[in-house]
DNA sequence: CTGCATGCAAATTATTTGCATTGAA
DNA sequence: TTCAATGCAAATAATTTGCATGCAG
């Protein structure tokens, strides 16, 4: 089950860095969340588990949790970073209701093949898509009547 | 040739707004820049040409700018917004290097419609939408070697 | 042992807000 | 005239950094 906390433990190895209990701690936390979080929720999160870990700590090993591909930055929010494990399951895209803040994930097989194939098209080596669409949720696009 | 600005400044009589010699200058320079910009990079542009400028009213501004439609933030670095203007040309996506850090527009009309169709069938009314990729870049993956 | 990791506090950066003054309608 | 817009300075919010101490390798 933990399978994805080995894989990122790996990771540093590879790259020379410690293993220390607070990054074992997050690394736990982050892929026991399957929902966004931002660098403070996810401090908040961690700390129920092992309150002695700072949110520095939190802010650093999350950058090494983006270096290792494991975790994505969505664009969600404004002003917040906002973050989600990808290791394990397909890539998604995110639906944005700008009428209530609601954020909805939508996974599209065929968006993902042509985002690739336009970029490669275009000469470039894809490593990462980010797609983020605003607009009116169902329910809201019915209170608007 | 500055009938966007009219157009904005049509947008500010409908919503009761005030035309003042500030938020034109802003408009004026906006629309005149065919790249994308940060809030700060704005005020300094708009300096250039009225010194009697304030940064707050800048953010202000900016934030009519994109209500009205007319302007895009963009998701392109992390802690600072970035936005281009859309009035005029059609909708693109970028990619980002992740080498270099240079930015290339992608226009693709299939991407686009894709993407409508895809947030319709989801039962949504898509407003905008915002498309990164983060890639190698041609000459970065030439290096590579 | 030895240097990288931690975590506090302080610094930095982008953005927002309070408020007195000014000017568009 | 009259209220919204401006712009300074101060307040916030998120994130980063300096540095002494601690612990993984």
């Amino acid at each position: 089950m933990p399978n994805e906390v080995d894989q990122f433990v790996r990771f540093l190895k590879d790259r020379g860095l410690k293993l220390t209990p607070q990054r074992l701690r997050i690394a736990e936390t982050v892929f026991d969340t399957h929902a966004h979080f931002t660098a403070d929720e996810l401090y908040e999160l961690v700390r129920k588990r092992e309150p002695l870990v700072g949110k520095v700590t939190v802010y650093r090993t999350l950058e090494h949790l983006v270096e290792s591909g494991m975790v994505d930055e969505l664009a969600i929010a404004k002003g917040v970073s906002t973050y989600e494990h990808t290791a394990g399951h397909a890539h998604h895209d995110h639906l944005v209701c700008v009428g209530c803040g609601k954020v909805v994930a939508l996974s599209s097989p065929k968006l993902e093949a042509l985002k690739e194939r336009e970029a490669r098209a275009a000469g470039w080596e894809p490593v990462s898509h980010l797609l983020r669409i605003r607009g009116l949720c169902p329910a809201c696009r019915a209170g608007k009547r």
